[in-house]
RNA sequence: GGGCGCGUAGUGUAGCCCGGUUAACACGUCUCCCUGUCACGGAGAAGAUCGCCGGUUCAAAUCCGGUCGCGCCCG
């Protein structure tokens, strides 16, 4: 259930709320990425405290280990971890993929030896569903197939065929099982392939919407070396083949610049490794100062030039690092391998992207919005 | 006083015996990268007149002499 508050005049930026079994979500969004059940060094009530009111969890990892069977145990992913929001679950799908050579894909599914073990495992659009519903996360997604970038078009067609028909099978095994699952509330998302070809991804979208999915995702955007361009190009050839009253999120993307950049094409929610990761590598998001209007800047805290610099990362920074330490310590907390300065720059990158999207979704409906999108895509603009 | 060993980037070492293009390696330092997370990871760069002086040689970190410093042993 989708529910659209406002719509922005000038784009196709809209601002909304999804229902889900586990609470409201207001979109535009952006999903905390939590991997293996856990986003890295942040405990769930935290992640709650601060706003986010969906994470994204990783159904390869978690039937891997500990394994969906042990979850179900537990009482499903939420009660497992203590998430009291909304939980959306990858099918499994991608960490198959890049896994490499290993990977043998056939109509049946993806057949894979396991990185922990070595054990040869099969993923069929069948058990990723089983697997999703053990898990009892509110949004599932359907197995997909996806090239990586510059394939030629005829194999990423045979990949739009493959992936409607496991769509297909995914529904009905979903149908089938989902009454007597731990979350009988999960939601069941279609995706919608193609890679940068108009027509595919016209047909891709055609093809999944026959499904009847509550929302959709669009996928094959992220899997790097592609442009900015091109990423907005895949997304415009799909957005006018699915109906406009149901969500829509963007897989994998991105940075600020490609989120807001996105949102304006209608796009609802986002996830992606970026703040997390590039956390951990030392790299901090910060606004710049109020008085020189919206934008950011990046920086890297490893840099000498902050060895005694012994100002807050950003003195309009509400989270706990920016209140407590200076760039100088939370160099030398990187420097020394010190956990700590993980979890500060995690803690900080999340809440700017989570407050990036709160501003947002308050300025769609108003004239802020077309000012926030100018800003960041004259970023872009800069940055090529 | 005598004997032996060691002095090579910030640090620790290799190369020396059997001289030969821009002296190697690790860590450290610096910069960049990260897009449905095997990821506190990946890529690149800078940095040494080989303790000092002299000799042999076409050519010396490498061989020879001296010298300084450090360590160990014997008196």
């Amino acid at each position: 259930m989708f529910t659209i508050l406002k719509k922005d005049a000038r784009t196709k930026a809209r601002s909304g709320i999804i229902q889900t079994a586990h609470g409201q979500v207001h979109t535009p969004v952006f999903l905390p990425i939590g991997t293996k059940g856990a986003i890295k060094s942040i405990a769930a009530e935290e992640l709650r405290f601060w706003g986010a009111e969906m994470i994204l969890a990783n159904t390869y990892h978690l039937w891997q280990r500990p394994g969906d069977g042990l979850i179900a145990k537990a009482g499903g992913l939420h009660k497992f971890m203590n998430w009291k929001g909304a939980i959306f679950t990858d099918s499994g799908g991608f960490q198959v993929f890049s896994l490499g050579k290993m990977v043998k894909v056939t109509d049946l599914g993806v057949r894979f030896q396991s990185d922990l073990d070595g054990t040869t495992f099969v993923l069929t659009p069948e058990s990723s569903v089983q697997i999703q519903l053990n898990l009892g996360s509110d949004i599932a997604l359907v197995l997909d197939e996806f090239p990586a970038a510059e394939t030629g078009k005829k194999i990423v067609k045979g990949m739009v065929a493959r992936t409607t028909m496991w769509a297909k099978r995914a529904v009905a095994e979903h149908k089938k099982l989902l009454s007597g699952s731990i979350n009988p509330g999960q939601l069941q998302w279609g995706i919608v392939q193609g890679a940068i070809f108009k027509d595919l991804r016209k047909q891709s979208a055609e093809e999944i919407r026959e499904l009847e999915f509550p929302g959709y995702c669009i996928g094959g955007v992220a899997n790097g070396g592609e442009s900015e361009e091109l990423m907005y190009e895949a997304v415009n050839f799909s957005m006018p083949h699915l109906e406009e009253e149901k969500p829509k999120h963007l897989l994998g993307v991105g940075t600020p610049e490609q989120i807001i950049g996105a949102v304006a094409l209608g796009v609802d929610s986002f996830d992606c490794v970026i703040p997390t990761r590039e956390a951990r590598h030392g790299r901090f998001y910060v606004n710049l100062k109020p008085q020189d209007g919206d934008g950011y800047l990046t920086m890297n805290i490893l840099n000498e030039k902050f060895k005694e610099d012994f100002e807050p990362i950003d003195n309009n920074c509400p989270c706990y690092g920016c209140q407590n330490y200076t760039r100088a310590y939370i160099r030398h907390l990187f420097k020394s391998e010190e956990p700590l300065g993980i979890r500060l720059a995690t803690m900080h990158n999340l809440r700017f992207y989570l407050d990036l999207m709160a501003r947002v979704r308050e300025s769609i409906g108003s004239e802020k919005f077309a000012g926030l999108l100018k800003v960041y895509k004259d970023r872009t603009n800069m940055i090529k």
